[in-house]
DNA sequence: CGGGGAAGTGGAAGCGCTTCCAGTTTTGAT
DNA sequence: ATCAAAACTGGAAGCGCTTCCACTTCCCCG
């Protein structure tokens, strides 16, 4: 550490040393073709797998790409091709601490999932600040990226619009709230909250309320009309909707905000398992017992949801699904074709929170 | 869709078109300097912001660049400057659905927000697959990336060795099992793991069991050794250790299995929030009261933490701040710098599952 | 008013790979 | 044997940007 006020001193005057571009340089396609005694064109087709190579030039040039330990520089191949050899999830939302629900890591997981079956890398961006907005739209000019998968937009977010302009495929996860994308896969969330209203209504529940996500999300959208078209159908009337962030806290906070509006409901349906889990624990400090008093259903089934106290019935979402296939359509339009849209199906997960049976009255 | 196999030939004849590599091309540099009436070196100085420009030049050419809605290639940049302007985030773990822990997700965040600052992007690998390292191992030796940092290592993760040997700055977020890398940030684990030791000692409990993680992670490690440290500096006995995997069913059985060899303990130490959450799971099944009959602390403080019943007594670890703490020591890493590993300081958030005073006995 | 260093300028040589194109060689059927 | 079609070959021209280098011009100070 001594030395350190001088070292800086080196660094400034000349730049960086000890990381000069690359002190230990990888060998060249040239290299390779050399040793390989063929030209640079044959080892490119043999290393991109092309035909027009004899049998022996493919073998010879095998050989020095093992010999060398020869891996070709992507950022040659992305300028030659034009094409960058990654795709980017943007996730954009103001909503702090979002991003932390289990929801994205499986949708993560799924897209890593299906990429890793093709040579795409994923590269991750958090739009959620302004400039996070700006490197957003810059990534799409730059070329650094071939394709753009989206999620969680809300209201006007310019990230579709701006996706839209740039040319580029663009796949969204979730519908946006207006308009539709050529490419987007999104669960049914109608018909999955439709399960969750029939459920309560087979039960015998007879004053169900719901804890909706903010107006301006498609999802919570969807789920409410599912939900209201369910009770409906069943004769039922929606005691009370309370919008709330799609958090824990969120949850409970609407929660306190029905009961105090809408005394003595028997059944609860919340947007979201984090919602259903801040539910539960306002409901439990009001004395309310679950499921004997209030049924309970969430949306999204994630591991957490049977872990609560009492586990929770939820609608499954395939989450995983979800982003494997984001990724797939990504990459088919990549591709030059033309994926259909996707709607993958939702279906309730009974637990203990709104028995199959109704628990005691 | 009638003339989808139509469209399916013409595509295989010719490969695709829609999407022939770049359709509605972006204006180049040489287009730039063309028109703001330079030199295209001029052109470059500006867009990078270098000196030897003249002030009208320079002007001239961001009027241009402005005019003609001008981005820089990524690829050629990279190609020239040999930098890729991106850094990899690889998380490395076989146990499934360890990524799902919001631990990640708030490592992300952080990374990200650093990263916000600089011009870098962020590629997520996740290479818990055979396929996945492979994949890894190519990305160190593609170029693709300016540096690496590099999560949840267990064991003898190739993954440390193989990035030692890319010759690519490294950050390690936790120590790997063996040998100390040059540059990591890590958690004070064995410190706060002695809060703990020391939470319980002064709170009366004379009965302490821990449950911790797989004995190949480091992090396990140093938390069994903070907490056996500061029990024996407390003049107490650990009663009983088991380990489990770090979710919360790993939790849940491990309590279990502690339950069954060590009866009647009055404190229990899991390694992770995840653990003490499948903890409580089992102590409430069993029909322990907690904090009454056995007091509960966890480690990481996420935010599940604070809504558990009771709320978690927990190590808090700035895990955002690691993540942020890795992407600039990264940076500085590839600027040339010699940066210093980190540790960062953990504390005893307290809440009722283990409260400051001995709730009944 | 002269001289030397700083600032400005742009031509040209790459960075490492793909691919078009103009041959050259094989193949296979007469 | 004979010749067109099919399969190979490799030179050369980029992909779009950075940067070295050789000059030219400007500015400041003695």
């Amino acid at each position: 550490m001594e030395s350190w006020p001088l070292f800086a001193v080196r660094v400034s005057l000349r730049g960086s040393f000890s990381m000069e571009p690359s002190p230990k340089r990888m060998p060249t396609l040239d290299e390779v073709a050399a040793r390989a005694g063929v030209s640079r064109t044959a080892a490119s087709r043999v290393i991109n797998n092309a035909p027009h190579v004899s049998r022996a030039k493919r073998e010879a040039v095998q050989r020095a790409v093992r010999e060398l330990d020869f891996v070709p520089n992507t950022s040659a191949q992305a300028l030659a091709t034009r094409r960058a050899g990654t795709v980017v999830l943007a996730v954009s939302s103001d909503e702090p601490g979002l991003f932390a629900d289990p929801f994205f890591a499986e949708v993560i997981v799924g897209v890593s999932v299906a990429l890793e079956q093709t040579d795409l890398e994923l590269i991750l961006l958090l739009a959620n600040t302004p400039r996070g907005r700006e490197r957003f739209e810059r990534l799409l000019r730059s070329h650094r990226a071939d394709g753009v998968m989206l999620m969680a937009l809300r209201g006007d977010d310019p990230l579709g619009r701006l996706s839209e302009e740039a040319d580029l495929p663009v796949v969204f996860g979730g519908l946006p709230l207006t308009g539709e994308p050529t490419w987007y896969v999104d669960a049914d969330n109608r018909g999955g909250a439709r399960l969750a209203a029939e459920h309560f209504a087979r039960t015998g529940r007879r004053r169900p309320v719901m804890i909706t996500g903010q107006v301006d999300a498609r999802a919570a959208v969807a789920r409410e009309q599912g939900f209201t078209e369910g009770l409906t159908l069943s004769g039922l009337p929606l005691l009370g909707v309370e919008p709330g962030q799609f958090t824990e806290d969120g949850g409970a906070e609407a929660m306190e905000r029905l009961l105090r509006a809408h005394p003595g409901p028997d059944a609860v349906f919340a947007a979201s398992d984090a919602m259903a889990i801040g539910a539960l624990r306002t409901l439990r400090e009001r004395g309310l017992r679950v499921p004997e008093d209030v049924a309970v259903i969430g949306f999204n089934d994630l591991a957490s949801a049977r872990h609560t106290s009492p586990p929770l019935t939820t609608v499954h979402q395939p989450v995983r699904a979800l982003g494997q296939e984001m990724a797939r359509m990504l990459v088919s339009a990549i591709e030059g074709h033309r994926p259909s849209p996707l709607i993958l199906p939702t279906r309730l997960t009974v637990r203990e929170s709104a028995p199959d049976l109704p628990a005691s009255a």
